[in-house]
DNA sequence: CCTTGACTTAGAGCACACTCTAAGATGTAA
DNA sequence: TTACATCTTAGAGTGTGCTCTAAGTCAAGG
C-alpha cells in the first residue's frame, strides 16, 4: 500500500509534465491551472489530480488552442457542472477544426511524397550518368 | 488563345495567394522569395512560377516550417540543382516530423472524441432527470 | 551559524512571424 | 491638371507564448 507521497513539489512536476517552474507558474498566474495548495512554508504542493489536468492542457496546446481559449476552458471548468454544455460545444469546434487541420496536413504529406518521389529519381538518375 | 497577361502585380498576386503586400515585400526581403522582376517603374511584376513557388511556401508554412528552414530551402532552390541532395534531404526529414506531428493530433483527436462522448451522457441524463 | 540552493513575486525581455507607418514617387480617372 | 490611389523603402510596432531577472524568504547540510 504505497499511496503516501500524494503532493508533488513544483520540481517533481517539471519531471512529470515537460514544463519548466517558470511555465507552471506562469499557468497558474493567468488562469490556466486553479490556485495550487501552499505547505506552510507557501511552496506549492500538486496533487496527482492536478498533473491530470496539466497534461490535458498540454494535449490542448499540442492541437493548437490558443492560451485565451485554455483560460475560457479552465475558467468552465472550474464553474462546476452546469458549465459541460458550454463546454461540450467547445470540444466539438475543437474536433472540428482538428479534424480539417489533419485533412489539411495529410494533403500536404501527399504533396511532400510526390516531391521525394521525383527528387529521388533525378538524384538516382545523375548517379547512373556518372558510372 | 488567351495567353497575354502572364504578369501579375502584386494586388493580383496577394487575390491569389491569400497574402498581404506587406507580408509579400517582407518575404522578398528576406529570401523566401527571389528578388521579383521590375516594371521600368519599380513595380512589381510577378510570373505564375512566382505565385507556384508562393503556395508552395505556403504549404510548408502550413505543416509548421519555421521561416529559417524556409530560408535555407529558398537558398538551395536558387543555388540550382547540385543542391537536390540537401532538398531531398530536408523534405525526407520534414516528412518523418510530420507524419509523427499527425499520428499525435490522431492520438490526441481520439482524447477529444472521448471526453466529447462522457460529456453528451452526463448531460443527456440531466435532460432526462429534469423530464 | 552560515552558505547554498530552491522557492516566492511582479514585472521586464525575448523570439517568431508578421503588420503597420512614414515619407515620398508614380500612375490613372475625371 | 488635379486628385486620389497605389506603389516604393527602411524601420518601428504588435500579439502570442513563454522565459528570465531582481530582490527577497526560507530551510537543510556541513
Amino acid at each position: 500500500m504505497e499511496l503516501q507521497k500524494e503532493k508533488f513539489t513544483i520540481q517533481e512536476v517539471t519531471q512529470a509534465t515537460g514544463l519548466s517552474a517558470h511555465t507552471l507558474r506562469y499557468y497558474e498566474r493567468i488562469g490556466l491551472i486553479h490556485p495550487i495548495e501552499r505547505e506552510e512554508n507557501t511552496r506549492r504542493r500538486y496533487t496527482r489530480d492536478d498533473i491530470g489536468w496539466i497534461d490535458f492542457l498540454l494535449k490542448l496546446r499540442a492541437i493548437g488552442m490558443s492560451i485565451r481559449d485554455m483560460q475560457r476552458y479552465a475558467e468552465l471548468q472550474r464553474q462546476g457542472d452546469e458549465t459541460l454544455p458550454e463546454r461540450l460545444e467547445m470540444l466539438r469546434s475543437l474536433r472540428d477544426n482538428l479534424e480539417a487541420h489533419i485533412g489539411e496536413l495529410n494533403e500536404h504529406l501527399k504533396l511532400i511524397h510526390y516531391k521525394i518521389d521525383v527528387y529521388q529519381k533525378i538524384v538516382a538518375e545523375n548517379q547512373f550518368e556518372k558510372a
